[in-house]
Order: structure tokens, then C-alpha cells, then sequence
DNA sequence: CTTATATCAGTATAAAATTATTGATATATA
DNA sequence: TATATATCAATAATTTTATACTGATATAAG
């Protein structure tokens, strides 16, 4: 596999977002430059993004076949195989998440909830049951359950990804602000929103001035 | 100013997060290679990091003081001045986002919601009425919010987008998974979920190669 | 008080990522 | 069918970002 970078790990999903409407609406084939243009990216960097994943070469002239390139990235991204995940605390945030019905397009398969809260353990969100934190090694060796999506309090984070690497977990999605401490078998990638709105706020502040 | 990376602008809010906690247990002062240590980052970066925002410097062998670090990181960043903001789409995601009281060490202050839905209009969330779409201009002027945080369904984003810069909205948060085609005098930042989790797939994958 | 050293600031180097260039070619158009 | 051109792949140049190095200095330890 050539080496791809974490910057080009990110653009996938938008090409493939921005392809997939495409394609709803009937088009069947692109240009590196078109697809550049409608997502404000250089051509270049599209092409070599494409080239990377792509199998077969593009036409000069008539571009690329949409549903080849779909199916690229999908086959890619992993998105054609299902991978079993836990949310891990269950508060506004861990609910929203097992309600989002759009994980299923990157083959993410949210099985279940763990909390220690006992008023919420038994029930269900989405269909989906939250069992109790100390059920962890069982439930996921059960479910098979590769990826946990941690949404604890800041406080607790620590030592329930502590809990998670214990009881088998090899990837953990972070949504709390804390860097973890962890274990370098396991992948660990953090969303964080701070980050995020620092950079629009910075953004924010650059156009004001100008 | 002082020219700042993206990737040096994400990273503030870590080293925030870091030293507030360290502050908590009583820290009253640190040293780059320390802080680098606690993130797993290289010292030379942290240090570079920390001398772009700090207005005093580092002394060898004590470091830094911790509260100065926190108030100019912060300073840097704009937490010490509140910014209004509004959630657009009042569904799971969104009223998660307005039950956060992460924001407001941030200083982003979430005044209210939109939405085109009639039985969510003039309900309220954490406190916060959700008002209809359609009044989008007289709020954002009324309440004085700069900011707008999109989380509409990704069929309405676009022309939603449209709305909010007719209406006078300077900066878009964008939680769609959806390129907006906007004038480049407004800040977009978008928070791909998706892209996220491309990351941990891929690393996850690596890992397991190994 | 003296000495050793951790840390600093500033600069230089290296690595990573993006953008530009070049020559080739498949397709649209005449 | 012939020609012009949009797009391609591959490589080179540039820019951005991260890491390493150097000499200076404040503090801890003797």
C-alpha cells in the first residue's frame, strides 16, 4: 500500500459525500478538475487523492467513471465492511451519536451503550440497550465490538479508556478533551471541538480585520 | 500578529485543557519538554507553540508560570470575550449541542435555535427558545450572533448556508457533512465526522497489520 | 558562593504536504 | 477521419510544518 497521509485520510469522505450526490443526480462521470472546483481544491491534489485509491487511470478528456470511483473509496475507507461500536457514556452528546443514522454509510455499526448511571442501564436509545460499565469485557467480547466512542466527563475519561483497553477494545473514538494516555497498540483519535472552533474563530477574527 | 498554522491553532485548545487540569492539582508552574511529555508531542513544538502566544518568557530550568500560560493561551484564542451564536436544526445533534455547557469556557455563548419545524418553534432547550427559521434575520440582529452552528439535514444545508449569509451571519460552524459554496468573506470551519473517523479506521487497521 | 544542568530562544535542517510543470493521450468537434 | 484540447500521470519545485541544533542563562544542588 503507498502511503497515504492523515490530510488525504480526511478528504476522502468529502469526495465521497460530494460523489455520492452526484450520482443521485445522474451523473456518471467526472473530471478531477470538476470535482476540484465544486469542493474549492486544487486539481492536482484532487488527482493524486484519486490516483491513490483508484484502480483504474482516468480518461483525459472524459475523467473518471463515478460509480468506479464510489466504490474506490468505499473499498478504501473500509465503508463495505461492518465494524461493531459501543458509545461509552450515555449523556446529551452519547445519545445524539446512537441516534445518528448516518454512521451505517461508513460501515459503523453501533450496537450498544455503557453507562454507570443506573437510571439510564437497562434502557434502550435507539433501540439500542445500555448496559452497565462493568458488563464491558463480556458485552463486547458478546457483540464483538472493535471501536468504543468515548463521551464521558472529562474527569472519568482516563480511567474508563483504561477499563476499555482492559476489556479488549482496539480503538477508541475520543470526544472528551483530555489526551489520553494509552497504550500505542491501540488507535486512539480525537474529536475535538475546541480545536475546531479555534480555527473559525481565528478565521472569524482574520476576515473581520481585513 | 505573528503568522499561526492551522495545525498550531488546534493545538492551543489541548494545551488549555492540559494546564487547566494541572492547575486544579495545584500546579503552579511547567516546562515545555513536560507539557510535551503529558501530550505526546516533541518539546521543540510545544516550546515554538507556547513562545508564539506568551507575552513573557520561559525561564531554564523553572519554565513557565502556569497561570500566565492559561490567561495568554486563552487571550490568544479569544475565550475572554463572549461571541453569540446560534444552533440551525434543533434535531438530536443539535439540541445536544445546545445542552453543552462546554461552550461557554470558550466563549461562545449559544443564545437560541432555528428550525423549520412547527412543533419544535417556540419550545426551548437547556433554556433556549427555538425559533422559527423565518426569523432569522430580526434574531441575529436582535440577539447580536455572529456565529451559526449547522446542523441542518444535508438537503437543506446549502440553501440554509444562503440564508444565514443573507441574514448577516459572519461565521458558519458546519457539522454537515456538506461542502457550502459561500462567499469567502464569511469563516467556515466544518467538523467531518466522518473524516475523523476515516483516521481511526485506517490506524486501526495499521495497527492490526502489524 | 560556585558549579552543573535543565530549559530557554533563536536558527538551521529535515520532512511532509501542496502546487506547478511537462509531455502524453483519449475524446469531442469539425 | 483529422485536429484541437481537456485531462491525464509522473515528476519537479515550492511551501508549510516539524524536528534538531547551538549557545545563553536562571535556578537547583553542593
Amino acid at each position: 500500500m503507498e502511503k497515504v497521509s492523515i490530510r488525504q485520510l480526511e478528504r476522502y469522505p468529502i469526495y465521497l459525500n460530494y460523489l455520492l450526490s452526484l450520482r443521485e443526480s445522474g451523473v456518471s462521470s467526472i473530471s478531477s478538475p470538476a470535482i476540484a472546483k465544486a469542493l474549492s481544491l486544487s486539481e492536482e491534489q484532487v488527482r493524486k487523492d484519486l490516483q491513490l485509491v483508484s484502480r483504474s487511470e482516468g480518461k483525459p478528456k472524459s475523467g473518471r467513471n463515478i460509480d468506479e470511483l464510489i466504490s474506490d473509496i468505499q473499498e478504501f475507507l473500509g465503508y463495505k465492511k461492518v465494524t461493531n461500536a459501543a458509545v461509552i457514556g450515555v449523556g446529551h452528546l452519547g445519545q445524539a451519536l446512537m441516534n445518528y443514522k448516518g454512521f451505517a454509510e461508513f460501515g459503523l455499526n453501533i450496537v450498544c451503550g455503557f453507562d454507570v448511571d443506573s437510571s439510564l442501564i437497562g434502557t434502550k436509545v435507539n433501540n439500542k440497550e445500555v448496559f452497565s460499565l462493568y458488563s464491558l469485557s463480556s458485552k463486547i467480547e458478546q457483540f464483538d465490538i472493535k471501536v468504543a466512542i468515548l463521551v464521558t466527563p472529562k474527569e472519568s475519561a482516563q480511567e474508563v479508556a483504561n477499563m476499555l483497553v482492559n476489556a479488549g477494545i482496539k480503538a477508541i473514538w475520543n470526544f472528551v478533551p483530555v489526551h489520553l494516555n494509552i497504550n500505542d497498540k491501540i488507535a486512539v483519535e480525537n474529536v475535538n471541538l475546541a480545536s475546531s472552533l479555534a480555527i473559525l474563530e481565528h478565521n472569524l477574527k482574520q476576515k473581520g480585520d481585513e
